[in-house]
RNA sequence: GGGCCAUUAGCUCAGCAGGUUAGAGCGCAGUCCUGAUAAGACUGAGGUCCCUGGUUCGAGUCCAGGAUGGCCCA
């Protein structure tokens, strides 16, 4: 037997003899250890700076410019955190590799109601006043405090998930620079006339004492929410009535509302003119009038009878008067008239109040209800437009606070006087019933608002708000979001937000609030002209050049802000600041300008990055920050003060998270799971590939750390193994990257390296198309192949010269190495956005530890290319075609009960074409070692044994010949044997024929050839081949399999025995069968080469007792095993 | 009430232009293979492709209606 271990190329064969120092590679275990790994590579970032070398080392004219949609560091950071900086973090780097400069910004959201709800909380202060009484100033420091106070926790989260974000010059919303940015937009926007001030119904929190926006709005919808619905008896007066209607007895007018506090608001009823309305006779004299259509509805167990007694368009009820149910005025409420847009006070000058009268509403329909609404212009949008044209007075008899106003010791008032509306309701109801004037009292199933930050119910209310006028660029939000932003997933832009943005209305930004940007607007005390002022500098020198003083703006915050007074620009009188702040959506929007301190800083910085190429965030900032953003660009762009009306290219909204069981994550269902855990358990890169591969970015994603773990399991450490398999090998050869010299022969080198850049392509596509899904995916299969087929294919090769292969295997054990270390190094580049850590970390010890010339860190590398010349698609064909005849193989061995181990004589694959017989034919020894055979043959094509199955080919007949298919088909399984045959051979030969009057063309034809014994047990098909197994053994196969037994029992022994994979082995085998013996001694020289025995000795009587011996039976014949490592 | 999305194996997801017998991974059972692999292979059990209609020679796929869930809006 030969033992030439020590010729071969390698200088240091046996790693136990040499120093970790002369090492090729820095050897690594089979296990991922992915803490200490991300240790030791986030320190290596750091110590190398290679962060901001990433961008630094970048052409800086080439910049891809990306967004941070700013945070709020006031809660510790959870799983949705971590999966949208994920996402963030991906393109970034990939464009980085691809040659762009990718400055990344942080940011951080400081502003807004929620930073203010946590201190309320912190500080026990519960409503407006008690925080004025607390005082504006200390709360706002306060306020500013919280707001970082999670910095910390998001900072580490950011850096462990490996996003690269320099938080170091991070933007903050409150600073004096980012409040200046926003008032420069305000003012912009003013100059432009596209900020205005109106009356309007706002949904408006009461406890909160402030307005939401449409998008706050949307956040806090709740279905399902029960409510007293009650419907309500107005006494008209009989003399107002039209003729035909007046009676001696009653006349009510029904009408019907969810909210009974606001009947004492009432100021007249709304009915469809063009709908006509029943006078219905409940008893004698005693008349109600309701709309025709929904007497049943209303009445139906109310009332013992309803007679209808006559009928009468809604438009003749119009201007007929009624009596209130209530008289707020008699305790102390004030009443208003409209004039104009503006509210006038009624006072006793403008002589006695007019009666509440019926009016005609297009917006009253017949779906409920009574067909007669109930109206309150103080607390609708249709109520208050409708008193606006009418001419209604305007009651207001609920406060900010959402409590009814008045005095309540005025013998006139109410009981309800005082009360919280919702606490007003049921004793608004008591009262009505005891007056008979509630109808009837029902539960009504809506959905209603709620305030989205403490779950108070809104309250509609009509008070005066500042507005951005997007109505007026809704063509250019939409157009230029149709054209100019690519949306990912692509139906949230042309849907959800498309559609939204059609039906945009103006954008109600004032919040009646302290911790926000201080809206730049001043009112003339005197005269009431409001000013906008647009920077700092204007607000110093007007109020300079008002009072003398020039005010300090270091803090341009309420309650500072509110008391510098500036000159009226129409009369002598002092302005004062309008006491709102901003939305704090606002600020976000004003990012891209107010990050830079834009226009008043760094315009170079601005034009650069104008707009950006890529944002991410979870979906629900269409109506937030994506909204904000796009507003504010459309706005600024009309006014035409930034060059596009976009601010960003390209936009991945998120899916939200939900838990395993696809329940959205909540405190309150304690279904949120710690970020830290995962993190710990399955590493960061784990945590990471799970998010890109799991489902696209806009699906909702269900998540929890078994997923994650999982993911690590199947790819992570598929990877990781096949590095380590390479380190260990090419350690144990002293291997060391070269130039590959000479054509590249081995097939299966050129296959993998085929998939490889096909791969790079298919990656490179899918990314570009901002898919990081499709990307994983690919990679992931890509893995798989590598794994599981290309090294397990390969391992003979690494071993050959550890083994003391022959000098002629050396070429193709170069090759073997070349091609594996191409194929790492470029994997760890093609995953570098996706898996900071383990690429880095197989970057530096294959590629940058060895080559000082090479990139120091994977993330400075470039992102490789594809070489077109790699690619064989045929070749990849044929090894996908190997593949399966080997499954085939395997499971028609299965099927005979044929173990692997046992060789067998012969596979004869039939194929269907001449290619894939090429293929079989030329992969044949492939195919012999995977199946453990001797020989691999064609099936005959010639033979007799040949039969043929014929299907109609659907996709070229089917639009052809249509409807005439199910006869074809009918008629081509029918044919018999003989015919088939013919056919089948015709069609191979490229004739036409016909069947059933179907002329058919070679290609119209699906043939199938199964073997002669494609039913016995030793075969397996599929539709592009099949297999047969020769079954029959031989004496010498039998010895063979006995012998491979053996193998497999002593590589068992070697590794229970704690040898080294290289080490030499002296073995001895002790059996008392004879026929055993005789195997082993026939097949000495495979055993000793398979299990590197540098002597082998087989005896029949028992081996004395030793440490390494093992006993073993095979095939009912008992065997001892022993060996001893060989010292050479 | 309207819009968008989803619904395929116990779980997580594929399924390209409508095409012949609907797949993968995890999990389960059995067998096999293995000196890189906590891995892998083969087989099996497991499917009303949410339902009902329609278009079509042919529908998981297209259309209409409906159900359920998620998100968004009113």
């Amino acid at each position: 037997m030969a033992d030439t271990a020590t010729e071969a190329v390698s200088s240091e064969p046996d790693s136990s003899t040499s120093s970790a120092r002369d090492l090729t590679f820095r050897p690594v275990g089979t296990m991922m250890p992915h803490r200490e790994l991300e240790d030791e590579i986030r320190r290596f970032w750091r110590e190398r700076d290679i962060f901001r070398r990433t961008v630094d080392e970048r052409p800086a004219d080439d910049v891809y410019s990306f967004y941070e949609g700013p945070p709020t560091a006031n809660g510790t950071p959870g799983v949705h955190h971590v999966l949208s900086r994920v996402f963030k973090d991906l393109f970034p780097r990939y464009q980085t590799m691809r040659g762009k400069r990718v400055p990344r910004k942080g940011g951080w959201d400081t502003h807004g109601l929620p930073v203010e709800i946590e201190v309320e909380k912190t500080l026990g202060l519960d409503s407006k006043p008690a925080i004025e009484e607390y005082g504006i100033a200390e709360f706002n420091r306060h306020c500013r405090e919280s707001v970082m106070q999670y910095v910390q926790q998001w900072e580490d989260m950011t850096e462990r998930v490996a996003f690269w974000i320099d938080m170091s010059d991070a933007y903050r919303t409150y600073t004096p620079e980012y409040v200046e940015s926003c008032w420069w937009i305000f003012k912009t926007l003013w100059d432009a006339g596209l900020i205005y001030e109106a009356r309007r119904t706002t949904p408006h929190c009461p406890r909160c004492e402030s307005s939401l926006s449409s998008h706050e709005l949307s956040q806090g919808m709740q279905d399902g929410v029960r409510d007293q619905a009650v419907t309500v008896r107005f006494r008209a007066h009989n003399d107002s009535l039209p003729e035909s209607l007046r009676s001696e007895g009653t006349t009510d007018f029904l009408a019907w509302t969810t909210t009974p506090w606001t009947l004492p608001a009432n100021s007249g009823l709304a009915l469809n003119a063009n709908e006509s309305y029943a006078l219905v006779e409940i008893a004698p004299g005693e008349r109600l009038i309701l709309a025709r259509e929904l007497v049943g509805a209303a009445l139906d167990g109310v009332v013992d009878q309803a007679t209808v007694i006559g009928t009468v368009q809604g438009a003749e009820l119009v201007g007929v008067t009624y009596d209130g149910l209530y008289e707020p005025d008699q305790w102390g409420v004030p009443m208003y008239r409209f004039d104009g847009a503006r509210l006038v006070e009624w006072t006793e000058a403008d002589g006695r109040l007019p009666a509440r009268s019926v009016a005609a509403g297009d917006f009253v329909e017949m779906e409920s209800g009574t067909g007669i609404v109930h109206i309150a212009p103080a607390f609708g949008e249709d109520d208050y437009q409708l008193g606006r044209e009418v001419g209604l007075l305007f009651r207001q008899p609920v406060d900010l606070s959402g409590r009814i106003v008045g005095n309540a010791d005025d013998p006139a008032a109410p009981a309800f006087v005082g009360k919280w509306v919702k606490d007003a309701d049921p004793i608004v109801m008591d009262d009505l019933e005891a007056r008979g004037l509630l109808l009837r009292k029902d539960i009504y199933e809506h959905t209603y608002p709620y305030c989205w930050r403490c779950d108070t119910p809104l309250l509609y209310y009509a008070k005066p708000s500042w507005y951005i006028a997007t109505s007026q660029a809704k063509d250019s939000l939409t157009s230029s979001n149709a054209e100019l932003i690519h949306w990912h997933p692509e139906h949230t832009g042309t849907g959800r937000y498309g559609d939204w943005l059609a039906n945009n209305v103006d954008w109600a930004v004032s919040r009646e609030r302290y911790w926000g940007t201080p809206l730049p607007f001043w009112r003339c005390t005197e005269c009431g002209d409001v000013s906008c002022v647009g920077s700092f500098d204007e607000l110093r020198e007007r109020a300079r050049a008002f009072s003398g003083v020039e005010p300090d703006l270091s803090d341009p915050h309420r309650p500072y802000v509110d008391e510098i007074e500036i000159g009226c620009d129409k009369c002598p009188g002092a302005a004062r600041r309008c006491p709102e702040v901003a939305d704090a959506w606002f600020d976000s929007g004003a990012m891209p300008y107010a990050q830079w301190h834009y226009p008043f800083e760094n315009q170079d910085r601005f034009d650069e990055r104008f707009p950006a190429d890529f944002i991410c965030e979870a979906v629900d900032q269409t109506r937030g920050w994506f909204y904000s953003l796009h507003a504010e660009a459309a706005m600024l762009h009309r006014a035409e003060a930034v060059p596009e009306p976009i601010s960003f290219r390209n936009v991945i909204s998120l899916g939200h998270i939900l838990d395993e069981a696809g329940e959205k994550m909540s405190k309150s269902k304690g279904n949120v799971v710690d970020p830290w855990e995962v993190l710990d358990q399955s590493g960061a890169d784990a945590l990471r590939w799970y998010c890109y591969v799991a489902s696209p970015a806009g699906n909702p994603r269900r998540f929890s750390p078994r997923l994650v773990s999982e993911a690590q399991r199947r790819f992570l450490h598929t990877l990781w193994n096949t590095y380590s398999f390479f380190i260990t090998y090419a350690n144990i050869d002293g291997w060391r990257p070269t130039e590959r010299t000479g054509a590249l022969t081995v097939e299966l080198d050129r296959w993998i390296l085929s998939e490889l850049h096909s791969l790079i392509g298919r990656v490179t596509e899918a990314l570009d198309d901002y898919d990081p899904t499709t990307a994983a995916r690919e990679i992931d299969g890509f893995v798989d192949s590598l794994s599981n087929w290309y090294v397990r294919r390969s391992r003979r090769r690494f071993w050959s010269s550890a083994r003391g292969g022959a000098a002629a295997d050396l070429g193709a054990k170069q090759s073997a190495y070349l091609t594996l270390y191409e194929v790492l190094t470029t994997l760890a580049r093609l995953l570098a956005p996706m898996t900071p850590y383990l690429s880095e970390e197989m970057w530096r010890n294959l590629v940058a530890e060895l080559d000082a010339n090479a990139p120091e860190s994977v993330h400075l590398a470039r992102w490789p290319e594809v070489d077109a010349s790699l690619i064989d698609e045929p070749l990849n064909q044929d090894m996908a075609l190997v593949q399966r005849v080997a499954s085939l193989g395997r499971a028609a061995r299965s099927a005979a009960g044929l173990k692997v181990r046992q060789p067998l004589a012969a596979v004869s694959v039939a194929v269907r074409s001449a290619r894939d017989a090429d293929a079989v034919q030329r992969l044949r020894n492939t195919i012999a070692e995977e199946l453990n055979v001797k020989s691999v043959t064609l099936a005959d094509a010639a033979s007799d044994s040949r039969r043929y199955t014929i299907k109609p080919n659907l996709r070229t007949l089917g639009p052809r010949i249509g409807p005439k298919l199910p006869a074809l088909r009918a008629a081509l399984s029918d044919l018999p044997p003989e015919l088939t045959s013919h056919i089948a051979q015709a069609a191979e030969s490229g004739q036409t024929v016909e069947v059933e009057g179907v002329e058919l063309e070679p290609a119209d034809l699906l043939i199938e050839v199964d073997t002669e014994a494609a039913a016995s047990a030793a075969s397996a098909e599929d539709e592009r081949c099949s297999v047969q197994l020769s079954t029959e053994l031989t004496a010498e196969l039998i010895a063979e399999g006995k012998a491979r037994e053996v193998i497999n029992r002593v590589q068992g022994l070697r590794r229970d025995s704690g040898l080294d994979p290289d080490d030499r082995i002296q073995l001895r085998m002790a059996s008392e069968d004879d026929e055993l013996r005789s195997a082993l001694a026939t097949f000495e020289s495979l055993i000793a080469a398979e299990t590197l025995a540098t002597s082998i000795s087989v005896d029949a009587e028992r081996l004395p007792e030793s440490q390494n011996l093992a006993e073993a039976d095979i095939d009912g014949a008992g065997v001892v095993l022993s060996l001893e490592r060989a010292w050479q």
